[in-house]
DNA sequence: TCCCATACCTAGACTCTCTAGGTATGGGAC
DNA sequence: GTCCCATACCTAGAGAGTCTAGGTATGGGA
C-alpha cells in the first residue's frame, strides 16, 4: 500500500475501534472499494502499532469465535496527526512535479 | 518516495528532456524543496525506465564532462498517463478513508 | 456431518529505495 | 602547477515495507 498502511490503519481506527476483518471491510468501504489490504499486511501491522503504543486491543468474546478488537490511543491519534500532515505534504510535492501532467 | 519514484521521474521528463543531476534538482524544486530524490535511487530507476521503453537515452559532449541526457518516449507518455491515473486514484482513496480525520 | 465464511496468525519471498562506496572531469584557489 | 571541490555518473548490498502462501480455529447452514 506505498508505505501508506500505518495511516490508513490508525486513520480507520480514528473513526471507532474495530477488528482485523472490520477493518479490512472498513478501508475497503471509505475508498470506494479502490484499496484492498491484505491480511498478511494488516495483522503484523497492528501488532508493529500495538508494540508502539499507538493502538490498544482486547480480545472480545461475545460474537463468535475469538476477535481482538483494536482502538487508537492518545499516543496513537498524535501519530496520527503527525501522518496526516506527512501525507498532505507528500501528495502536494507529488502534484508540483506533475504540475500540468496532472 | 513511497513507490512513487517512476511517477516522478515520468513527470519530470515530461515537462522537457534533462540529466540525472537536473532532474534531481526539478524534482525538487517543483515538489517546494519537499522532495530531495538520492542519486542511489534515481541512476538505477531510469536504467529500468529506459530497459522498459519509457525513456530514452544520450551522452551529451558539450558542457563539461559526461552527461547522459533522458527524454521520454511515446510509450513512457502513455505510462505516465496511467501512472498519474493511478496516483489520483489513490490520493482520492487515502483522502477517503482518512474522512473527517484529514 | 460437511463445508464455508469469518477470524486470526506467521514465515519467507519479493520489491523498492537508500546507504555507502566508487570513478571521472573541469575549474578555481593557492 | 597542483590540489580540492562541485558536478556527474554508477553499483553492490542493506534495509524497510508489503504480499504470498500457508496454517489454525469457530460457528452456522446445507
Amino acid at each position: 500500500m506505498n508505505g501508506q498502511l500505518d495511516l490508513l490503519l490508525l486513520g480507520s481506527l480514528g473513526a471507532g475501534e474495530a477488528h482485523g476483518y472490520a477493518l479490512i471491510a472498513r478501508v475497503h468501504e471509505r475508498s470506494g472499494a479502490r484499496l484492498e489490504l491484505q491480511e498478511g499486511s494488516v495483522y503484523p501491522a497492528l501488532h508493529k502499532l500495538e508494540a508502539a503504543g499507538c493502538v490498544s486491543s482486547r480480545w472480545a468474546d461475545d460474537a463468535g469465535g475469538r476477535r481482538r478488537v483494536y482502538a487508537i490511543t492518545g499516543a496513537g491519534r498524535a501519530e496520527l496527526a503527525r501522518m496526516v500532515e506527512e501525507w498532505k505534504g507528500f501528495s502536494a510535492a507529488v502534484r508540483g512535479v506533475l504540475g500540468a501532467a496532472s
